[in-house]
DNA sequence: CAAGATTGTGCAAACGTTTGCATTCTTTTT
DNA sequence: AAAAAGAATGCAAACGTTTGCACAATCTTG
């Protein structure tokens, strides 16, 4: 009732020897059929479940992987989770997910704490870390798959979006609507993937004959409410300079750029044409819909779970890009 | 570099024996303030961390939270997630979250996968488990916190919503806004809080002397397809009959609703006054702005966590409910 | 100054597994 | 029929901690 059962318990029932129900239950063929039926028959019957922790002691790893996240709540993180669940579940993992809330030194404190629970391997998401970082990770000997972050070291591996060329895109098709002023909210300072999406965007204006304006970059965070001001930051712009389109980070702030925009009044597409990035579940519920760059952030998860488990397979991992997609819905106006 | 330092490494160095060193990092005052600190500096210098499978094995328990929810992609379940990880972070408990896509069997086999880690408790949110299940959980020795699911047992705690008053306090609401014929859209069959918050429904009405009518229950997931279909049920509705509101579920419908009615040229709040429940993030930025019934969902996070380790410091713990509260924003009109 | 109390440290067992090696028993081979 | 090979199982060590108990050294106390 109180204590679980033990594998000695199993074997005092059976008859048998400690020994001989840990490898009947691990299947071996060393152990007689017979036995082997007997053994997980009394196994069921008590509801045996090992102990990880015995287990991970001797072997020197368990089956967890540690995630390691900025935050939870950001719907695109949480659509990579389930990436994640998915796959990790399938291949028996447990997963230990920790959150930095953006702080460096918290991802380093997160990595020990992990590390100290002998997870089998590390899956880092967004990492905001510096360099200083880099020489602890040389130090690690499980596998480290970033998720959108871009490292190098001996067993760390990447899964990404490629960025650069979101960015691009997503440039690309406001500039094929005719759009010929088109500004950019910025993502999160030192995050890599707002570098890229920006560069992608500049790369789209010089393939198109433009040159790249500072004026037009709009400072921001990815967040609801940096959508919010990028509006305002519009509207004070004088009329004759204002941009046309502005392509967002991400959905999120293109989201709160739509609601500030409905409050104020501007009516998006006709006045205003808004580009988002991520596809994030919502998108297809605002109004209007967002025209976006699909990130395939649930494959992301499931990849990154893949290479982690090559990796500790020691099978070859290469890191992987995935392009994203033109999603085209309603916020984007072709102009003349 | 490769392996980890154990306590005996730094027991070497120190010269003295690794039970020493076990108690000086526990700070025991049982070794002399010179030891004390000359083995931290060491430990730090190798920047040592406990095995935490040893630690579990010896101990019985390990310092982390089982978390078992049905989803992982809602935002409900994220802004809980949330409050979990940051009142269990700061009590040095770790989170080992399983999903269950809302499978009985599955939260089962999560659970025992769970207690297979020593987990020193689990939290378990939106429990869709069956009677089967109760006979588990009296057999489980460590105490266990539900979220949103009433539960009763040795050991079984529960932190949710009022959710059959929040169910109330909408109706009201509409009532009070002068509708007279309001529709209900259901949320998924088994869920304690669906069947609540549609009690809370028809009490509002009783209470104001209207009769409750089966017609104007309209099945539905919680899903944004859910609020989708509801406005499609709505408009086939006879228009001498149909709702001037409808109460949803959750916000996730409500927005899908909201979104539906938008493409279908339904103007809300004028033609039909919407009502939703949660106010998670988004809501915030539906258009128009959702009313709904605010729900303390990072608050029943942090509650939960809380509950738990008073549950495991053996203080006495009690059953937690939390009303909601109106948030008034711009979905719902009133009639004469 | 002897006896007792106090302080600091070490020994060894225990937690529940896995696994290399040894052992026993049965079968095959020569 | 003896020797070798194979099959099934057991023994015991190891993983890295914690902790009750024993021990030694130092300090009080009468």
């Amino acid at each position: 009732m109180s204590q679980r059962p033990s594998i000695k318990d199993i074997a005092r029932i059976a008859g048998v020897s400690p020994s001989t129900v840990s490898r009947a239950l691990a299947e071996s063929p060393r152990v007689s059929l017979a036995t082997r039926e007997r053994i997980r028959a009394i196994a069921d019957e008590l509801a045996y479940t090992p102990s990880q922790a015995a287990r991970s002691l001797v072997m020197g790893s368990s089956p967890i992987i540690g995630v390691i996240s900025p935050t939870l709540s950001d719907p695109y993180i949480a659509s990579v989770m389930k990436g994640l669940e998915e796959a990790s579940h399938n291949a028996g993992y447990q997963r230990l997910v920790a959150s930095t809330r953006g702080d460096a030194a918290r991802e380093i404190e997160m990595v020990r704490m992990l590390l100290g629970h002998n997870v089998g391997g590390l899956i880092i998401l967004s990492s905001r870390a510096q360099d200083a970082y880099r020489a602890l990770l040389a130090q690690i000997d499980v596998p480290i798959v970033f998720v959108n972050s871009l490292h190098t070291g001996p067993r760390v591996y990447n899964v990404a979006t490629d960025n650069e060329y979101g960015g691009w895109l997503a440039t690309t098709h406001l500039l094929q609507q005719g759009h010929r002023c088109i500004a950019y909210l910025a993502g999160p300072n030192q995050g890599r993937s707002q570098t890229a999406r920006a560069a992608g965007y500049r790369r789209a204006l010089e393939d198109a004959g433009q040159s790249f304006r500072q004026r037009l970059i709009i400072p921001g965070d990815g967040s609801i409410r940096a959508g919010r001001k990028a509006l305002h930051w519009w509207l004070n712009q004088p009329q004759a300079e204002r941009p046309t389109a502005i392509f967002c980070y991400n959905d999120l702030s293109a989201l709160g750029l739509l609601s500030e925009a409905y409050q104020q009044g501007v009516s998006v597409p006709d006045a205003l044409s808004v580009m988002g990035f991520d596809n994030v579940p919502v998108t297809e519920i605002s109004i209007p819909p967002l025209t976006t760059v699909e990130q395939h952030t649930e494959k992301l998860g499931r990849l990154a779970v893949a290479s982690l488990l090559n990796a500790l397979a020691d099978k070859p991992v290469t890191d992987i890009f995935l392009r994203g997609d033109l999603i085209v819905r309603a916020s984007v106006k072709a102009i003349s």
